[in-house]
DNA sequence: GTGCGCGTTCGGCATCGCCGAACGCTTGGG
DNA sequence: CCCAAGCGTTCGGCGATGCCGAACGCGCAC
């Protein structure tokens, strides 16, 4: 029978107080639930905010738990195989759009794309290929925000980046975005990262379920919106489609 | 400046390394992940065990993320609270149905139902607010299981039970039953729990997205399905307004 | 049958976890 | 304005607990 390490059973403990709750908790409330002195309380709780277990609300000093527990349950990608396994349906989702094409990951606050097919057309366009952009103006960011808390405690608590007039800074406005974004399966941002152009997206899945990417094509308002700047539902269904294309490369419905 | 809990800090380091992996770890490959000594390695980790941070694997004897650490992700919601947010939206699917409705809940491997509206017609019905229900034959349970990994792994490696000729216990099936359910965002489950009985259901999720609960209608295949046994899209609609509906009540989508 | 690798157990030692006491800061009340 | 209370944080010393090497029992392959 192999002994209990104290400690480690004590810092499970610990999680499991703040797990119960929402608003941060303060270590005189941590030692009394566990029935240790605060000094010890201390030495276990800053242990696990320094290894990302648990993160410390900046104003009242509590404690919550830690974005590096919600990153143990979420699985990072491999990019080379993300784009690989896109490839051909991001080709063909260009293809029949006629817009840029984009798989993107959320990484360490931000959209990450990690894969660009030209518009089909011959207009002067630069690769995107690596390069970033903010989570809650665009499309395939809403896509990412919606499904990983990662994503969304990353945005923080403050006033969120305007970049056009259009762009969505109210939180509250941007959670409600979020809600939609879960009900009906896509996302749009219209104007809301750069002045007359739009963009709509659709969740990637693994064979768990779990949302690993977003895919979504990029373009005019006039090509993507119909003539209330509304996104044609036509696009959407198929930026739906391709992403549950691309899921299923990853397993998601598919017999093993 | 306080110290840090080495062991705590090891502990951590040993959930990072389990993480990265899908299959089962083993101690030796533990231990020389962590630099150290075989023995203590074990201590930590069976500590770890003991409090459901890690599972281990009963076949091969390794060690992967467990059920624990899921749970401290995953929100109880108060099932006063649930029944009191369901009531009136529940009461109007029934009647706008004329099936009976549910509002359920995974609680260790099982759907609980919360919260039940007897069919509007003067049939004699029994009561099923406190009932279990297997996860994998019914439409409520399915929900749960597309939208829960603590209900998938519930679910264990074996064969599924049967209940009905048509139950599907093949788990690859209903894997890929799973997945349809989050393409469309409801599942169905026809003849798989009681014979000529069928069930729809809808997520319902909490302000932040997450599904805490499945509400759906059961009924005669008749009443349900159309004649080739698939389940009436008008019912399904109505199933999923009910549960955006009742996640409006916790918040989701909807300006605090 | 033997060897190897697996996870598990055991006992002893020294190091590290824990504690009480104190600190510095903020807030609220007199 | 001052004091008290409560907050999270730091410090030093002691003893309890974590860690280690060695061994165990089991299963598998040659």
């Amino acid at each position: 029978m192999a002994s209990r390490v104290q400690s480690v059973e004590r810092a499970a403990a610990i999680l499991q107080v703040l797990a119960v709750e929402d608003a941060p908790t303060g270590l005189g409330e941590l030692a009394a639930a566990l029935g240790l002195a605060k000094a010890t309380t201390h030495g276990l709780v800053q242990t696990l905010r320094d290894v990302g277990f648990v993160d410390q609300d900046a104003e009242s000093g509590g404690y919550l738990i830690g974005a590096g527990l919600l990153e143990l349950g979420s699985r990072s990608v491999d990019l080379n195989e993300l784009r690989s396994q896109a490839l051909n349906w991001t080709d063909a989702l260009a293809a029949r759009s006629r817009q840029a094409a984009h798989v993107a990951v959320y990484t360490s606050g931000e959209v990450l794309i990690a894969h660009h097919v030209f518009r089909p057309d011959s207009s002067v366009q630069q690769v995107q290929t690596g390069t970033t952009h903010p989570l809650h103006a665009t499309a395939l960011g809403k896509v990412l925000l919606a499904y990983d808390p990662r994503a969304v405690r990353a945005l923080g608590a403050g006033p969120l980046e305007s970049f056009t007039y259009r762009t969505v800074t109210d939180r509250s406005r941007l959670l409600r975005d979020l809600a939609d974004v879960r009900d009906l399966g896509w996302a749009a941002a219209v104007e809301e990262h750069h002045p007359e152009q739009a963009g709509i997206a659709a969740p990637v899945r693994d064979r768990t379920g779990q949302v690993i990417a977003a895919v979504g094509i990029k373009g005019p308002v006039d090509a993507l919106c119909d003539a209330r700047h509304r996104p044609r539902t036509a696009l959407a269904t198929l930026v739906v489609q391709t992403g549950r294309s691309i899921s299923r490369e990853f397993g998601h419905g598919r017999v093993p």
